[in-house]
DNA sequence: CAGGAATATTCCTATTTGAGCATATAACCT
DNA sequence: AGGTTATATGCTCAAATAGGAATATTCCTG
C-alpha cells in the first residue's frame, strides 16, 4: 500500500497519532481509540505493509512503533509545491531580507 | 473533500504534478495525461472541492492552479513526525556539529 | 441566433475497502 | 497439557469511488 493510500483513512492516521509517544501494543490502541481489536489490528497490518510501523514481538503481545521512511518519502513528495505557500510570503521575505 | 483522501488518488497528484508549471485549461491536463475529459473535469473538481486547486475563466476555458493551503496544512500535519527521521541522523549530526 | 469548441454533469457499472462478527493462532502460566 | 490473554485472519455486507459513455451547459464567433 502507497503512503497516500495509507494516511487517507482518519483511523489510520489516529494511530499513528498514537504512536508519535513511543511504541505500543494493540491493546493500548484498542483501548485508547474505543474500536474493535480485530480493525484495529487491520489498520496496523496496513500501515505495516505500508511500512508506515514496524513490530516487535515482546511475549504475547507485539508492540508497534512508527518506521518515519515513506513519510520522509511524503516529505520528499511535498517538496515542489513548498514554493508555492512560501512564494506567498516572497514580498514580505524580500522585503525583511533587505532591511538586514 | 479532506486533503488526505484528495492525494489519495494518483490521477490527482499527477494533475496536481501538471500545475506545478503554473496555471492550465482543462484541455491541456486531458492532452498531457491521456484520459478522458470527463474523469479530468471530476478529479479536478474533487481537487477544487478539497481546496489544492482554483479555477479561473477565461472566456470558453477555465484555467486551474494549484492552491497551496492543503498542502501546507499536511506540511503542519507531518511535523511531528519530522522528528523520527531527523532523529535517524542525530548521531552523524551531533557529530558533524561538535566538528564546527 | 446558429454553430462549434471547451468543459461540466449524469448515469451506470465494477472494484475497492472498512466495519462487524466469528474464529484461529500464538504465547504465557500453572 | 489446559486455560487464559493477546493478537491475527476469514467471511460477509454496505458504502464509497473511479472509469466509460452519453448528454448538458457555457461561451465565443460569424
Amino acid at each position: 500500500m502507497l503512503i497516500f493510500t495509507a494516511i487517507a483513512d482518519p483511523v489510520r492516521r489516529d494511530i499513528l497519532g498514537l504512536l508519535l509517544t513511543g511504541e505500543k501494543p494493540v491493546g493500548a490502541i484498542v483501548d485508547e481509540l474505543g474500536l474493535a481489536q480485530p480493525n484495529v489490528s487491520k489498520q496496523l497490518k496496513a500501515l505495516h505493509e505500508a511500512g508506515l510501523v514496524q513490530v516487535r514481538i515482546d511475549g504475547p503481545r507485539r508492540l508497534y512503533r512508527i518506521d518515519p521512511g515513506p513519510l520522509a518519502e511524503l516529505d520528499n513528495w511535498l517538496q515542489p509545491y513548498r514554493a508555492f505557500w512560501a512564494g506567498k510570503l516572497d514580498a514580505l521575505d524580500e522585503h525583511l531580507m533587505r532591511s538586514d
